[in-house]
DNA sequence: CTTTGCATCTCGACT
DNA sequence: AGTCGAGGTGCAAAG
């Protein structure tokens, strides 16, 4: 089977990457079975239809796809274009590999319940199979967030408007809870939606929804006002805001 | 260079793919640089960090990665958990590889201009590099959608409710378009509201929205009905429905 | 488990 | 290029 004298090389490979090109059905089957029972990233390269079915249906006719399997049973089909997988499979699912019962073809199954969901790939020509033992469990850090924006005000509320209080942040309200809740310079009450970029109806809907909630909450009669925070605005969405007298503030995540 | 007597299969290799482990910098630096050249798919695999500002901005320590460069100027970074590219670009940038200045690094740009960003994978540890000829511009035919939702209410009014007459789709208001615009078995005008799946309140606010604006449009008072068609809804949405007059009705996309 | 709202959302269609 | 709405949205935080 293998010269080697190490029992263990023939199951666990010295390299954290294992590379085949066009190699047999059976010899796909096998590294890929491997590659996963050892929590590696997998990925298999070819000539391959795609079958899904589940909240959606959908079918793709042979072509070259770069697929993906991940440890954690994301599952990713790749063609040359294009941001976005073509098809996928989300974390959590079970990946199974087999050759086609009429030997013709490498097939991988990702499947999950709630929702029920498969994903099968039959690959007609295996051009490229590799395993990658991965160690990474790092993050991002992330900045110019809707959280940078509500940080920016509190840390100088005026930038809203002198004499600004801000009260709470995330205060709850029937219609969900309001970015900041706080008081102007002549005790008004303000609720302020934050948005990190340009904004459209739908934010001034949101907005509306929460002083409408937070007006019958309180038992106030139009001493509230609602202003919404945001780099710019569509034409839209500031009619909407004048027709149902809103505020808006120009505001960008970060102060640059 | 090379035994072989075809001068083009130096740059040109006979297979679609070609795949290198733990090339040296220059060799990487070469092979990535002809595959996007020859526009194929290009992918590296190794230690790296990863640099990215634009939209926002974020940096990534050192740590394992998976990197695909698109021939269309995608760029995809992923880690062996999650489904989404921890860091990637957009398709139509520029991709752009060097040896780093120190001649320790394999560096990746992927670059665009409005908005202006730009990723920059430098990878200390070059596993592997591959590259793929692929051919494939084939489409997914998607079932289940709004517009199957839309086509079953059309071939089929009365699953909206008995003496329903659809008589436009995409009608325009100042709020948008109305997925569907009809007349109930009075002749009362009425105001469809597509979602092919559970509905929150944003979809109330819409309905909402348009309702509002076709009343305005055609000068009727109370004469317009609002249906928000969707296979199910939140409670706090059916609260918002109530609260407006407006109704909902229950219909899957499909008739399974 | 479900619900809610953000996202460098992406993507396509339309203006 | 900007705007708008859909998505098998994905994703994390909260209930």
């Amino acid at each position: 089977m293998t010269t080697d004298s190490d029992p263990h090389s023939v199951t666990r490979p010295r390299s954290p990457v294992t590379s085949l090109a066009s190699p047999s059905l059976a010899t796909a089957r096998d590294t890929v079975h491997r590659g996963l029972q050892d929590g590696a990233l997998v990925t298999v390269f070819g000539r391959c239809t795609v079958d899904y079915e589940g909240r959606a249906a959908s079918r793709l006719e042979a072509g070259d796809r770069h697929v993906m399997l991940k440890p954690d049973g994301a599952a990713l089909v790749h063609t040359a274009e294009g941001q976005q997988p073509v098809n996928w499979q989300p974390p959590g699912c079970e990946h199974a590999v087999q050759v086609a019962d009429d030997a013709d073809a490498l097939v991988l199954h990702s499947t999950r319940s709630t929702p029920a969901e498969e994903l099968v790939v039959t690959v007609q020509d295996v051009l490229q199979v590799s395993t990658f033992a991965m160690s990474d469990p790092d993050s991002v850090a992330v900045v110019g967030t809707e959280a940078d924006l509500r940080d920016r005000i509190l840390e100088d509320p005026a930038l809203l408007e002198p004499g600004f209080t801000p009260l709470a942040t995330e205060r709850e309200t029937p219609a969900g809870a309001v970015d900041i809740y706080g008081e102007d310079d002549t005790g008004r009450t303000v609720v302020v939606e934050l948005k990190r970029r340009r904004v459209g109806p739908d934010a001034v809907g949101q907005l509306r929804r929460y002083v409408d909630a937070l007006s019958r909450d309180l038992h106030t009669e139009a001493e509230l006002r609602g202003i919404l925070v945001a780099p710019s605005v569509t034409d839209r969405a500031r009619r909407l805001l004048e027709e149902h007298d809103l505020e808006f503030v120009a505001l960008e995540p970060t102060a640059d």
